[in-house]
DNA sequence: CAGTTTATGTCAGCTATATTGACATTCCAA
DNA sequence: TTGGAATGTCAATATAGCTGACATAAACTG
């Protein structure tokens, strides 16, 4: 199977400080760990959506406008990575059910501007209050420095354009 | 919105080593990066699949029964979290594409045991070959001791059941 | 042996999310 | 002012999940 479990062998020493752990197995564990770690990830959310028969694709969305208020629906587009008829499709009934805002662009008239009502903020509180009930849990468990290298992987398995996203919104918020 | 950012106070000392990042724009950047990281992680195999007119629940069906060769379909529905109804689906177009080859079970005879055919191995080696190939590009991006942290925090941010079959996974192979 | 439980598979129907294609509106620049 | 580009919407379709109901066969239990 291109591996059988373990080559066995370390890929030897860089620097002193440590060795490079890179065996197929080494690396199997890490697929599996996000795997099943998205699973968690995403559990306590998907519970609190099914309720109002919402899915992912509204989580998604909720969470971005949240974070990026007066976003453009193409701004969604490139974070999201949708084709805007996916993405249309959870705005629609967003919008028909009140959590979300669409106003249309001032200097330019084809841009819609996104914005969470008061109902949509009480919804995205409560399931970003799950995800990070748990992200909390597991930081803590885990302890800071782990943390640390929990993002620096995270970051660089990213594609390069999601890349310059994730550090766009964390500096700029947009 | 429950947050606004930043509350910018970090939630205190514990022990003397360090602090614990836990203000709620930290998490906040946990879960985005999780998000971001997930694409990313996944992207390689799906264009693999796409070919072929796979998709991922074809790619973990393959993955598991690559890694716990003899599995039984109740195994799967396990470690997997569908329905069987699903499960069956993928299984199905995979075993008549000859990918995969279910065996009656020797002592229990309503058990069914799977395994990959010599097709069946080609593809998950490929599959796996791009997939471990980002990661072992994250992994030397971020250093080793930001593996340790990141599979210490993926780890406690899996349920509790979940985190059983993947450290069962991991020192047995079933 | 009879009845129950377990493991698996299948059919039907529903939903969520994605796709492509066609189209409408608006803006901008030649 | 006209044509192309950008933006957003609607329609039809496909995939992959789900639940529910049911069938079969084997294993277990009394």
């Amino acid at each position: 199977m291109t591996e059988g479990g373990s080559h066995g062998r370390p890929m030897g020493h860089f620097g002193g400080e440590s060795l490079l752990f890179l065996t197929d197995e080494q690396l199997r564990q890490g697929i599996e760990a996000m795997f099943f770690a998205y699973r968690g990830f995403t559990a306590d959310p998907d519970r609190i959506l099914a309720l109002m028969s919402y899915g992912r694709a509204h989580h998604r969305a909720i969470h971005f406008i949240n974070r990026a208020p007066g976003t453009t629906v193409n701004n969604m587009l490139t974070i999201l990575g949708v084709t805007k008829q996916s993405l249309n499709r959870v705005l629609r009934t967003l919008i028909s059910d009140g959590l979300v805002e669409s106003r249309v662009g001032v200097t330019d008239k084809r841009e819609r501007h996104l914005h969470l009502t008061e109902e949509g903020k009480k919804l995205e509180a409560q399931l970003s209050d799950a995800q990070r009930a748990r992200m909390r849990a597991a930081y803590k468990d885990a302890g800071p420095e782990a943390v640390q290298g929990f993002k620096k992987v995270l970051e660089a398995m990213m594609d390069a354009d999601m890349r310059r996203a994730y550090v766009n919104l964390r500096e700029t918020g947009s």
